[in-house]
DNA sequence: CCGGTGCTTCGGTGAGGGCCGAAGCATTCC
DNA sequence: GGAATGCTTCGGCCCTCACCGAAGCACCGG
């Protein structure tokens, strides 16, 4: 027996958010606000095949529950996640649709391009951020502290080329959806993907792509060597 | 007139799950699945204060969209979370939820014996999972691998009196809504677990809940030492 | 100033979907 | 065997909520 019901007929917290999300329209929005870009009301609306009044109130409500936020620019407005923890909510949902196979295969989402190298919100996915995680592991660059993963002091050093001013950043482990292993998240990932990007190593390509001509993807080979098993070998 | 659209009016990957768990009912039974526990079709129903009817279609969804897993035994059926990734995508909305602070304070899930202990899908979260992690971490037991995070040589004999036979298991970090610091999840979460229910160091309470005697406790504390800078230090 | 844009609020409309009770199968217990 | 229990399907009710267009504010330019 269960005795009386403490539960005020709202169901659990993860309700109200999982709604918002679940609607057509704020879920495209969600998507598309995960390349990182800060996006107009305008533009989220296009996005979402819907009428701009819509859109509006589906961005009130996205931003009253503090899954968005925004910075009025001019006479713009302009939409951003809100913050790491609306991206790994996020991540974990795309990763439960990746997981569950090829019930719906979608071609767009899934070209080589995206597949490489992409921003995931604030940091880098793909398989060159795989790589970018694995050359670190190897070489014992990185191990596990209280507040996530840390470089190490030659980790640090090893990364001075790309972030003189590296600090003790944590950054955690991330599981790529396409690529299904893990790749750096957190604020040491968030580093350097910006540390990629302000330098030159990289450049933003069409949406969450990461483009790296053939001279910047021999200097990122250069700078996170992968020993020689790359695998699953360990 | 909208029907000339090319897009189908069914919105990214993300809406199907997600709108999955934006009613109050299915939410409700999701989370207490979440104890890890298997529960029959009535039991949910009746946790999410529901007719039986009405849950066996939101029961019949939600194993339809790989969400949950059903084994079938005598004239009851046992529903569970399906798989890891769906316990993840619960995860990160619950830790969204909480990171939204005290907008909506439940004193229900907030008691101290589940921040101190509980089970999260499969592995231990709480306070002393978070000292499992930093314990292991500290000493260096931990590194981190291409699939996750794995136990150093070292590090698997340091726990053979709780796992004889541990393997090469990988784990990842997750982390705590309680306690804002990573955990130890994945199949070496599970397995620490387990191993820790198994053998007497740990019993399971009311739901999530994970309860030590004061001597278990011990045991706990000796098998997981913290060296002594205990908070976020580095 | 006065158009021109970007964005929001406001009514009214319509459909998707959650809810229940009753009836239909399946399984186990006596 | 028959009765009790667990679960599902079916039909019908009702309410929430996404949607649009038009009108109302803000902000920028000439």
């Amino acid at each position: 027996m269960t005795e009386a019901r403490p539960d005020f007929r709202q169901g659990p917290g993860i309700t109200r958010v999982a709604a918002l999300l679940g609607d057509p329209s704020r879920a495209a929005m969600a998507e598309a606000l995960m390349s990182g870009m800060a996006l107009t009301a305008n533009e989220l609306a296009q996005e979402a095949g819907i009428a701009a009044s819509t859109a509006s109130g589906h961005l009130a409500q996205l931003l009253h529950e503090g899954l968005l936020s925004v910075t009025p620019r001019g006479r713009h407005r302009y939409y951003r996640i809100a913050g790491p923890e609306v991206a790994s909510a996020l991540e974990g949902l795309m990763g439960l649709v990746e997981a569950k196979g090829p019930s719906r295969c979608r071609p767009g989402p899934h070209d080589p391009a995206l597949r490489h190298a992409r921003s995931c919100y604030d940091h880098l996915a793909g398989a060159l951020a795989v790589q970018m995680h694995d050359s670190l592991a190897a070489r014992g660059l990185l191990r596990p502290g209280p507040e996530g993963l840390v470089l190490s002091e030659t980790g640090a050093s090893a990364l001075a080329p790309l972030l003189p001013g590296v600090r003790l950043l944590a950054g955690r482990q991330c599981l790529d959806w396409s690529e299904r292993r893990m790749h750096l998240a957190g604020p040491l990932g968030r580093a350097l993907l910006l540390a990629l990007l302000d330098q030159g190593w990289a450049r933003r390509g069409q949406g969450r792509e990461i483009a790296l001509t053939r001279r910047e993807e021999a200097g990122f080979a250069a700078l996170f060597p992968l020993p020689q098993g790359s695998g699953a070998v360990w």
